[in-house]
DNA sequence: GATGAATGAGCTTTCATTCAT
DNA sequence: AATGAATGAAAGCTCATTCAT
């Protein structure tokens, strides 16, 4: 294996090891010397692939959007309708929730917050938009193809993030009293009420 | 005036300033020296009213809640329909967001993230209660009347608290293209659309 | 009562419960508002009773010793042989110890550490004078009738009060499995051994 | 030299610097940074070798108790009377008072009071169990061999440890007119006698 | 590439004391 | 005499980052 390649794999085991300790524990709470311990590693050692614990987290957010928008993607590659379609992007993102939480909460209560951290670098929605334009394809191809309303974008993806999101936050909260499996159905529903044309 | 209401207002008067505070800077970027300093007050003199940073960021959310939720009480006492009900909350939120713009921040970026601060003491949503109830209230109510779909009331609030949040999210990101207002016809559209019966 | 009357007794109860508290959470762990709350008074009326914490804590060493004292008074003023007055102290301070194990507790952890706090008013031994003058009388009155032996008076003091305070502490510590009050017999008989004529 | 070897001499010489600055000037007025600056360290780095305060009083202790019980070890191994031994313990004992007073202060300004610091780690008399120790066999053996009477160990260690530890707590107030070494002999016998068969 | 000891600014919190009322 | 809000210096501890090895 060339070296690039050994550094580039190590690269992403930072990036896994970082991103569940950040989701875990959040941001402030997760020390350099706690990722290079899980990783049984040198704290020095990590610098010489993130310059910064910032850029580090910049890093991930870049990587887990494009993670779920690869996802989205191949949803958005089917044949489905509008309404099968948004079932499944509700069913791929709740599912990743549950299989692998640290993304989506990583999303909520690393990238969310902490606007500091992704000022500069990850202004607007940069390093989210390998997600967003996942979003942007469905929608547009399914307002082309007279399925849904066509409207303001921002008011339909608000709708996506903000929904999805914050169904999973509730469960992270504990507060939700049944799986979130459960609210896939009325969930998928609501969407499709709200965009369909 | 008494010394308990003097007390009182100073109380206030100290959640308002760490409110901006914290809602611009973030709760770990906001010293308590610098809450102080605004207030043109001791650090030690703080801690008579407040007996840690935690304590006063889980009476700040506490507060906002009911500030929100006393707003939301409003729309719920008229007699309008539930459509223009929904177009009334979504139009108090986002004025609120313009005007309080920390009011809804500190909910997304303080309250949402760190959670560790309010793990003792605001455990599941008892400190937004204030917000929560109205909402039920509202969906119970138009439940009843007929106007809204009967469904799980964890899936209609998440539409509303997700939603909503999302696009003040997007907002303070300067990702909107448009002002907020400009998105309040659609937005309320799209949520009347998702619930009504 | 006259009000210089009222104002003693005033004072005594703040010696009492500043004894207490210090003796059982250690001089630096009470806090001058602790004391106050305890008396339900205010802080600032504590301080026209005493002008600081240490002079508060050097008023209660003095009381202290004089408490003590006047019990060995009692004993010294018997008309029993030396080894039944040895017996006789022994008692008396183990007595002490655990009836009101606050004042020798207050001679082991406050005044004996802690030196700072006494280092300007009670140099040298002159705030428990009272204690030692009476194990003094002792010492002179029973090396006079013959009964003890001649030596230098601090290497007597020091047996007495080393050995007492040293029980006493291993008491504290929990390490002795039995009752203090069983080895008044062994340690009578020791010191009466050591000082005998 | 190897890297573990450095790190442990590191280790002993913040033991024997902060042994110094507590032993002066007690535990609560000795700072985290007089410390670092004794050694001219920072105090992060301190950090890196004790975790907290408190764990590295208990350290200290530990560290004198040892050193001390292995001075008493020596006068145990010896083929002395126990009279003899007797008078050698207490020259050791004020010998170091003397030379390196840090130790015998420490023992008895920090570790007999600040028992909050100690209560967790140190409960009992588990950090000095070096020194216990070696009393414990003089004593045992010296019973055994008849020179000494039977009687309960604590009795016996209470005069010795009290005894001792009060007349060095005598001359660090100045209060006795004679230097240490003076009072070995009367000690030695008044010690002998108590606990002679 | 890899190590981890070292740095030091910065944080939250405490508390003896004062003083206007 | 009595109150207790107010002060602010000082404490213990953390942690992103550097750099000699």
């Amino acid at each position: 294996m060339k070296i690039a390649e050994k550094k580039a794999l190590k690269r992403e085991s930072i990036i896994q090891a970082a991103l569940q300790l950040f989701a875990t524990n959040g941001f402030h709470r997760t020390t350099i010397p706690d990722i290079a311990i899980k990783l049984q590693m040198s704290v020095g050692n990590l610098y010489n692939y993130f310059s910064s614990k910032d850029i580090l987290a910049q890093e991930i957010i870049r990587y887990t959007s494009e993670v779920l928008g690869e996802k989205i993607r191949e949803v958005n590659d089917t044949d489905a309708s509008a309404q099968e379609k948004i079932k499944q992007i509700v069913t791929v993102y709740f599912t990743m929730a549950k299989e692998k939480p640290e993304m989506i909460e990583y999303f909520l209560r690393v990238y969310l917050s902490n606007r500091e951290v992704f000022s500069d670098g990850c202004e607007g929605m940069v390093c989210v938009s390998g997600f967003i334009t996942e979003i942007m394809v469905f929608f547009d191809e399914n307002v082309s193809s007279g399925e849904l309303r066509n409207q303001d974008f921002f008011s339909a993806f608000g709708l996506f993030m903000g929904y999805l999101g914050g169904m999973v936050f509730l469960k992270g909260e504990e507060v939700l009293p049944k799986e979130i499996e459960y609210y896939i159905e009325d969930i998928s529903r609501n969407i499709y009420n709200a965009l369909k044309a």
